[in-house]
DNA sequence: AGCCGCGATCTTGTATGCAATCCGCGGTGG
DNA sequence: CCACCGCGGATTGCATACAAGATCGCGGCT
């Protein structure tokens, strides 16, 4: 039907398992991801792994090293810009397309989803995050565009990822009142009124997310400072300066 | 630097070889892809044809069954339009984003490619055809935006098999001219008129391949057949009509 | 005492082997 | 004569084996 992820069963399985863990923050950013210990805590051969790993490389949640293996992807702020910037573009084709056209089944099946959201708000947990993300997904289905899909799914697994970076800890993600406005833009067909919540929507999480100059962020700060410093590349910089 | 193709050298070889056969159509849509065959051709094992197969699997140039192996994809003309939609939306996006902000070097990069164009124009072979869609990866690599140039180069290579399946034979591709005028556009920042200059483009190309229901799209005219027809599904097609 | 170079160990990259699956063909029965 | 069935060849899916490269720690040198 689609035409990504669930090729096979096995190495599916392994390619979303670690996506979630990742998505998560179970795995956190920078960390590690040998071949045989995953294949073993599977159950299957490095052949596997292998496969679900450049898969995930593929899809920008992962680095692959040459020779130096795998490890979750810690994007930059340039990345994330990136990110955001063709999210948004891609989000904005998805209202666009869906503008004025849904129908009652379409239109009943956000509003079970956005319901489903405020009932997952009290849990506060990784639930309600994952089902704000979802919302997204389900807009980019209900164009019919399998592409769109693929490329908003994608996106925004590399934002979740990022906010799990620069985030502020208060993400509470997206704002469920903003989900309803939204449809009911859609359901209105007001164009320009769809385009600006959409926009404002992904701005308040940009803005959450690219503002602040968290600790940890090292790799920005270091590259402004290379080239410029110790004759030799330091190999041991602890670089934990308050 | 960037965040794609080229791993280690002997995957990224084979992935960049199959690419471009496909996209000359020296693989034509639909050819079956034997990993054996490959692998003795290119001097390795399977393995990384495997990769490699992957990896285009991913972008979409090759379809992949399971148990049944790799083909090159011959895209449904739904999926046809899915692309399209989405590729208007990216090199919007590169062009909103360039508007106005060329700097000199840049400016000259652009006329440069344009030149290369016209120059190969007489030759009329593949490779006016390439350096036309170049000619729109140069735009989305000037946007400093790694991932946007990813995309587009995905998209872009997409709509090449595309237009090989169900384009006019008289595809010259991208005019010259349109390029010239997007430049001077783009130098001026006039936004609307970037826009609409590309926008003009794309659909030129887009109008070329979607019109005409040309023989062989079979799977389209099947689809709306299927279910009402034979209680045991014809496994015999051999569908190769002139 | 600190630094550099070198070997041991682990990890990855690639090839190969084996079992499972699918496709085509010939045989058989209606 | 046509449709169904089963078998052989070919091809893929996966695991394992081997080799190259990287990481880390230790001993020698300054």
């Amino acid at each position: 039907m689609t035409e990504d992820t669930p090729k096979n069963s096995r190495a599916g399985t392994i390619h979303q398992a670690l996506r979630q863990a990742i998505l998560e923050q179970a795995l956190a950013p920078g960390a590690k991801l040998p071949e045989d210990l995953i294949a073993s805590q599977f159950g299957v051969s490095r052949t596997l792994v292998r496969e679900a790993l450049g898969r995930l490389a593929g899809e920008g949640l992962v680095e692959l090293r040459h020779n130096r293996g795998a490890s979750v992807a810690s994007p930059s702020l340039a990345e994330a810009r990136d990110v955001f910037a063709i999210r948004r573009a891609m989000e904005l084709l998805a209202v666009d397309a869906l503008c004025g056209r849904l129908d009652a089944a379409q239109e009943a099946r956000l509003q079970a989803h956005v319901d489903a959201e405020a009932a997952a708000q009290p849990m506060g947990d990784a639930t309600s995050i994952r089902l704000a993300g979802e919302f997204h997904l389900l807009l980019a289905e209900l164009t019919g565009n399998a592409l769109l899909q693929r490329y908003v799914a994608e996106l925004a697994s590399r934002c979740s990822l990022i906010l799990s970076l620069y985030g502020r800890p208060h993400s509470a993600d997206c704002a469920v009142e903003e989900h309803r406005a939204l449809i009911a833009a859609l359901r209105d067909g007001d164009a320009s009124a769809c385009r600006a919540l959409m926009e404002h929507h992904l701005d308040a999480v940009m803005g959450r997310a690219l503002l602040p100059q968290r600790p940890g962020d090292m790799r920005e700060v270091l590259a402004r400072y290379a080239g410029t410093t110790s004759p030799s590349p330091p190999r041991r910089a602890k670089a934990r300066s308050a």
